[in-house]
DNA sequence: TCATTTGTGACTAAACATTTC
DNA sequence: AGAAATGTTTAGTCACAAATG
């Protein structure tokens, strides 16, 4: 499926006239969905026009027009008013990153885990909770937003990363990717826009897409998102959302300058975006990094959803994340909360809170901190170009590669050489990008040896 | 806002000509939307025909039906062909139920709680799990659809309900409610429409508006759902899906027959519906009922959902659910899982897999038994009539009330007496209905003596 | 039973907005 | 700077289907 570039050739997609029953919108986008997942059409493959189509097909421009929409909303293609149609980069496949299904022999450098080597401090410190008088009540009902207690305590926490709020404005929510679904269905409807990094989070573009929220892709550079691109787009479509990390953004680990921040405050306040902010590296970073200053939700409380996680700072598999939020806010939020979750485990909010107050949370943080240093010195061995821009102790990195090569191939080739990673296709919000990377987590393996080993294979094959 | 039966009368609702801006629809949706949530418009109140609003604002009627389209997706309104269109019974409040928020001197007839007495044993088997060598395992981010042990220990509770399955096509999620909010977001989309009983549980109706799909009301008998009534509305419209709680409706607490069952599973499979079976319940009814003899997922293993949750029948703080799917599910759901999720806490599933293999899952299944018999002898000493119908050992009831009350009032004016209920519109999927209900909860109260209370305070109100 | 009322759904027409060249 | 290409949006026409009385 080539024709790209010449403009006036054959079309790209010549869908059976014959084929097509009477909904012939629906028809027409059951065929191109069909067409697309099972890849006749390529990512990136520019369809026709809408008025050509129309013609070749013998239909109204605006039967095609609906039926391109409804591939849109479902996020199989993409339209750009005077450039055209095209396939999305990620349209047949899932890009959905999980720890399931991966084998034993694979030594994972996708799946960005966080140092497990920690857990047994965890497990000490709940054998103390179950000590507890009052451990009965973690187990009914009550407080399902989080117990008074836990509340006080993720303040506290969140405090030594500059974040100021009170207990009637946060909920304890089962992690932070739970965060996002819980906020994407409180504030946003379908069809709605959310401004985003060129390059993010794969699950959080899985998400808007189950909830057919639109992408906006905004481009960046070292500091983060450009606030002239982000204002463009304001000004062209109607934007309700953005969505950042300003700490460390994932996948690229471009860690946000307090300029910055203070630059898309002003156009987030000027076209009343809703802020999603996901501050999962705040412990990386606040307090850390010497030049750091605030989080943006200080800059526009009122305007945003402040999501802490604490999967990667304190442990990965108590399910705990807090969410701090515009009192506007507060209602829709809680309503998704009791819909999705009802409430969080108090046990895992109760294990969570121990250990921030008996400080051993910041112990974990502070070996974490220093592993994460470790990890990052191993990498610059073998690739000390790519180690220096980013976030300096990020528990992933951004590895520029060979421009030609195909994302799921390369992916799969190098499983088949005995590693796990994930091309930068998976992390495109929008159109396709020349320049090619690679995620490679640092935080999931066992052992450094492992992680040694799993470097070096991925060099010999770049 | 009278005027509902009288066709030939003043229009009911006549917004302002000069009030519309251009995007007509928009304008009117807006408008109307607006005049529903400020009370103007009462819930039933009968809109105008879309000709005749459409006569009235000088526009195209298809104007209107774009407008009323838009406001019935959001839930405001419904429209029934030949009849007209009416205000939704809870267009203008949040009919979600949580434990949120209710003031310690009220008495809790409202949110179905699970008699929480037997916690202590919940506690001490939590501390013996603290013991095991491999507790470190459940702090990682492993396993995030269950681990193996935890989903065999489920699918061995589940056994004992009559379900036959594989821990291939299951999954261990966060209670069943997120269950159903997973089972939505992987199954259906915006505008596909889910048959259900004319009166289901809030917390459902409120997340398929959320995702906006559209619920069908189908009326039923007291053996459940009528059969003839899903037929005729499955050959009218086009619907994907179909929840039912056959062991134990909520709220009205009928018991489907197992003749029942395989009426609606031929239905079922007639029209390729995708069956959500909640089985909550299944403790108190699968071989506790004498003629019990399945779930509906043993009929229909490939096109169904099966949520067996074990908020209800082991432990209501420790979010855990099971989810058992035909294999064509599977990669939707757990794609689902984990852009919402990530995982279930381990720790969670650990303790109820411990409860379970221990026994001590069954032991505190039959003290609920118990304290369900106790309390629906207490009920019926109070309401002899009510107490005859539905399941003998539902955690609520179902309390035929005089016609005429007003629904919010109802709840206001009996919060303000000391008890918390909730009334029969709260769990109207569709039209309004003549009858009127409570749903008294009797599984939530601290004693005997504090549900005798509520009961009696109740009984004087009526 | 059949005309009337009422809502549904699909396609068409036309004005518009942005980007490209 | 302006014409051409391309996608967007709104509203109108029309055939149809169900419920009512």
């Amino acid at each position: 499926m080539p024709i790209n570039s010449f403009t006036h050739y054959p079309m790209s997609w010549k869908p059976d006239r014959h084929a097509l029953k009477r909904p012939l919108y629906l028809s027409i986008a059951l065929l191109l969905e069909h067409d697309i997942t099972n890849g006749f059409l390529a990512p990136g493959t520019k369809l026709p026009p809408q008025r050509e189509l129309a013609d070749f097909l013998d239909v109204n421009f605006t039967t095609i027009t609906r039926a391109y929409k409804l591939c849109e909303m479902k996020g199989f293609i993409y339209a750009v008013t005077g450039s055209g149609t095209f396939v999305s980069p990620n349209a047949a496949r899932s890009i959905t990153i999980s720890k399931d299904n991966i084998s034993r022999d694979v030594i994972d450098l996708g799946f960005v885990a966080s140092f497990e080597q920690s857990n047994h401090i965890v497990a000490d410190v709940a054998k103390q909770v179950m000590e507890k008088t009052y451990v009965e009540q973690l187990f009914n009902y009550h407080d399902p937003t989080g117990m008074p207690h836990h509340k006080m305590a993720g303040l506290n926490w969140m405090m030594a990363f500059g974040i100021h709020a009170d207990p009637d404005h946060m909920a304890i929510v089962s992690g932070a990717q739970n965060a996002l679904a819980i906020t994407l269905l409180a504030l946003f409807e379908p069809g709605n826009r959310i401004a985003v990094d060129l390059y993010t989070y794969s699950n959080f573009i899985e998400l808007a897409k189950m909830y057919r929220i639109q992408l906006v892709p905004i481009p960046g550079d070292d500091d983060g998102m450009l606030p002239g691109e982000l204002e463009n787009q304001c000004r062209l479509v109607d934007i309700q959302g953005i969505f950042l990390m300003p700490s460390c953004s994932n996948p690229t680990a471009v860690m946000m300058s307090d300029a910055r921040k203070k630059e898309l405050a002003a156009i987030i306040t000027k076209y009343s975006l809703i802020l999603i902010e996901d501050d999962i590296h705040a412990f990386l970073t606040a307090r850390v990094i010497d030049d750091y200053k605030q989080p943006m939700y200080q800059l526009l409380p009122e305007q945003t959803v402040y999501i802490c996680g604490t999967s990667k700072s304190i442990c990965s598999g108590l399910r705990v994340a807090y969410m701090v939020f515009g009192a506007s806010f507060k209602e829709s939020i809680e309503k998704a909360i009791f819909n999705i979750n009802v409430k969080t485990s108090s046990l895992d909010a109760e294990i969570i809170t121990e250990l921030i107050l008996s400080g051993k949370a910041n112990e974990i943080v502070e070996e974490k901190k220093q592993l994460a240093q470790s990890a990052n010195s191993i990498f610059a061995e073998y690739f000390p170009e790519a180690s220096s821009i980013g976030h300096p102790l990020s528990f992933y990195r951004w590895l520029p590669i060979a421009k030609d090569a195909n994302a799921p191939e390369m992916e799969t080739l190098l499983q088949q050489q005995g590693i796990r990673v994930f091309h930068s296709n998976r992390f495109l919000s929008g159109a396709r990008m020349q320049d090619k990377f690679l995620r490679i987590a640092l935080a999931s393996t066992n052992s450094w040896q492992e992680l040694q080993t799993g470097l070096e294979i991925l060099k010999q094959n770049l």
